[in-house]
DNA sequence: AGATCTACCTGGTTGC
DNA sequence: TGCAACCAGGTAGATC
């Protein structure tokens, strides 16, 4: 469950280790974690330089250049882009090291390491993409604004007239980029929003105080390196911290730490929320 | 437009 | 003990 402040956290301790390198061979193990043309990326890739890797949404993005640092010409990634989903990671590792159970795909990098995609549940992918790709991948030409540089004005001219409930909002990355289960239910509580009202019978004041809660959370989120649960772990192999800081995520039947109310649990757009009823209205 | 359901996938947990 | 059922979760796609 790679959200945001965990993609973060993965791109910032895998750009020290990768950028500057180039790729020298590409290894599919499982052909389902390649999104798009596969000869993009297994042809295609060697021989480009990894140039900066970021975050964009729950999206992690290597940028690619030719080591003359010229454009690509013709037919060449520009960009290798990793969805995690729910149990994708990624690790640079020494070239000893051998593929594990659930290593879906191996980059080799010129200064002999080599990352490594493993997903046990195969549901992640990476999608290397030419300039002209990125006009036809839908998911990245409708993914809404980042979290963390939407200003309050905005982020309540989002959401404000919306019909839908509010955590499916925070839910769909066409709306906002980078929350997930946890940190929408964990900014919900923080601000005292019923998950299940309609974004437009939230009043003004109080999508106000979300914009700067939510902010928050994922701050410090990505100060503590995420939030480790099951199989999560950044790109040094470590956990992260964040999820001691959890007051509803996975809580449901516990007591409120504010009120003392046992913690609902629901579905809502389809996934297990925990909220309080008296807290959150 | 928005809600709901299913598919995708596998390991861990729960129930009998 | 053994095994079936269920669960977690992000996104796409179908259907109402």
């Amino acid at each position: 469950m790679p959200e945001l402040p965990e993609v973060e956290t993965i791109a910032r301790g895998l750009a020290p280790q990768t950028e500057g390198r180039s790729i020298t061979a590409v290894h599919v193990l499982n052909a389902t974690s390649v999104e798009g043309r596969r000869p993009l990326l297994e042809t295609g890739a060697p021989g480009m330089l990894i140039r900066r890797v970021h975050r964009r949404g729950k999206l992690l993005l290597m940028d690619l250049t030719a080591p003359d640092a010229t454009p690509p010409a013709g037919d060449l990634p520009v960009n290798l882009a990793f969805h995690l989903k729910m149990s994708g990671r990624l690790f640079v590792y020494g070239k000893e090291t051998p593929p594990e159970a659930h290593t879906r795909l191996i980059l080799d990098l010129s200064d002999g390491n080599r990352l490594f995609f493993d997903d046990m549940r195969k549901f992640g992918y990476c999608r290397a993409l030419a300039e002209q790709d990125f006009g036809e991948w839908a998911f990245w030409n409708t993914l809404g604004p980042e979290p963390l540089e939407i200003g309050e004005e905005d982020f309540v001219a989002l959401l404000r007239h919306r019909r839908t409930r509010i955590k499916a909002a925070l839910l769909d990355q066409t709306v906002i980029a980078g929350i997930g289960n946890i940190y929408a239910d964990e900014s919900l509580f923080r601000a005292g929003i019923r998950p299940d009202t309609a974004c437009n019978a939230v009043s003004e004041a109080r999508l106000r105080s979300l914009h700067g809660i939510l902010q928050a959370v994922l701050q410090q989120a990505i100060r503590e390196c995420g939030s480790s649960i099951r199989d999560y772990r950044d790109a040094h192999g470590d956990a992260g911290a964040f999820q001691n800081n959890f007051l509803v995520y996975g809580k449901g039947g516990e007591k409120c730490t504010v009120c003392g109310r046992k913690l609902a649990t629901a579905k809502v757009a389809g996934r297990t929320t925990v909220f309080c009823t008296k807290c959150q209205r």
